[in-house]
DNA sequence: CTCTAACGTTTACAGATGTAATCAATGCAT
DNA sequence: ATGCATTGATTACATCTGTAAACGTTAGAG
């Protein structure tokens, strides 16, 4: 339940994806873990981070000289409105629709499906 | 398997739509499809329509004083790279990951869950 | 106390996107 | 034949994105 937060761009999510692994961090430690991803200069990096402080998706706390960069935004919450907006443009809103067509493309490893298989009956026994 | 198309936004995706439902359609069909799910002007579908061209996303063939234009990327395609991008950048790369994430938010109905057993019950089946 | 290094802030800039108006060609009605 | 309506092509323009350099400030080194 966060606050309506302005859109998150690709390269803004994996600031993002950094923090949500792990935070408060310094942009030096953001710089260093998305370098080895990404091939992104230091300023690169300050640019986004600025842009999630202006977008309310993140929160900086000075630390002495430097800041501490937490997440606002949920990773839930942003993997919940991505997730509908895609399956909403693709999929007609239906988690069926997509689960098909991943089957219909066989990029279900057995993995998921007994994960899924797992998830379906805890839903139905707690009903 | 399309060529390499170059990607298609949010607002193209649209028009594609409209031509993966039915086709081909004439510049005017579309105007009036998108029309009312959209608010757009006829200028803006026509712009859409031509960046589609540029990105050889669809063809369009004379007739007469018109176009027919049809889908050259195809539908699957289209959700299978737009799929497996999300797939990766929120679910690193695992459906039951999504499968997870909507079924802890609810967002899977009764009628979802039938018809994602039954998909499991052939893949089962079929192998 | 002064200079430099570290860090954040501002500015930049090309390409993509959303949105649309204007221009140009051309077939049809008169 | 001639002008108008239709339809596609070109141009426009603000915003967003990816990517980064330049600039300013300040805490610490000497």
């Amino acid at each position: 339940m966060t606050q309506p937060t302005k859109s998150i761009s690709i390269a803004e999510s994996k600031i993002m994806e950094t923090l949500w692994r792990a935070h408060p961090l310094t942009a030096d430690d953001i710089i260093k873990e998305v370098a080895s991803q990404q091939n992104w200069s230091a300023g690169t990096v300050k640019s986004l981070l600025n842009r999630l402080l202006s977008k309310d998706a993140i929160s900086a706390e000075r630390d002495g000289r430097r800041f501490l960069y937490s997440p606002l935004l949920a990773h839930d919450d942003y993997v919940n409105s991505e997730g509908q907006g895609l399956l909403d443009r693709l999929f007609e809103g239906r988690v069926s629709s997509l689960f098909a067509h991943f089957s219909k493309h066989e990029q279900l490893s057995a993995n998921d499906i007994n994960d899924i298989k797992k998830i379906i009956a805890e839903i139905e026994d707690d009903q």
